[in-house]
DNA sequence: CTTAACTGCAACCCATGAGTTGCACAACAC
DNA sequence: GTGTTGTGCAACTCATGGGTTGCAGTTAAG
């Protein structure tokens, strides 16, 4: 959770991870002039990234290829909904999508 | 944006967050026992949680008392759902709720 | 085999974060 | 007035983050 919440707070890691998600996997080389920085740069954005389960690295012969996940996305948002609900009626309600009480 | 997830990147952050919303608005006096460490520590906290727009201080004789704001966390959410949206069901579901498409 | 493209590793710089301590200042109690 | 309590400011340490560069290793292409 914590490195969910630390890797989306970074502008630049924000900008990769939509980028993959809307666009699909893409290599460390290819995404890197989008961003005005070093290949290496976003090397280590994409390792942060990996770290937090935002990312899946595969490799392809001599490329690897990222791409998104947004599983954790899931698991961030209910842990604000959560959070929120007893103050603001919109996270309730997310909140009970997200974790909807047991049938019964 | 990038403040409301940096805030919520840290442990002790998010604690101090559930704690004022949970309990109420408390003074950084009277929450630091709870989470050992020195007041100072728990007033730079509050003061990344202020600058996020999670908490507002207000002053009261000589005392300050924070209050949590549950505002940011929608917006954060908000991110969240829009950019999984195409991924995943639940995200796609709270995008919806939260920005609902304009009537007609 | 040679060359070019892509990735991986390591060292380094600079700025910021998290935490501490110490002391000064302001407000309430007596 | 004095004493106590709560807050604010500043300096300092230590670790981490974002970024760079340079070079070595590996795979594909000629």
């Amino acid at each position: 959770m914590d490195e969910v919440f630390a890797a989306l707070a970074d502008p630049t890691r924000r900008a990769v991870l939509q980028r993959l998600l809307d666009d699909g996997p893409a290599t460390a080389t290819a995404l890197s002039p989008s961003f005005a920085m070093s290949r290496q740069a976003v090397v280590k954005h994409l390792g942060v990234l990996a770290d937090a389960g935002l990312v899946t690295a595969e490799r392809h012969g001599r490329e690897v290829r990222y791409a998104g996940r947004a599983e954790p996305l899931v698991d961030a948002a209910a842990w604000l909904a959560r959070t929120g609900a007893a103050w603001d009626r919109r996270l309730a309600r997310l909140s009970r999508q997200l974790s909807p009480p047991p049938p019964g």
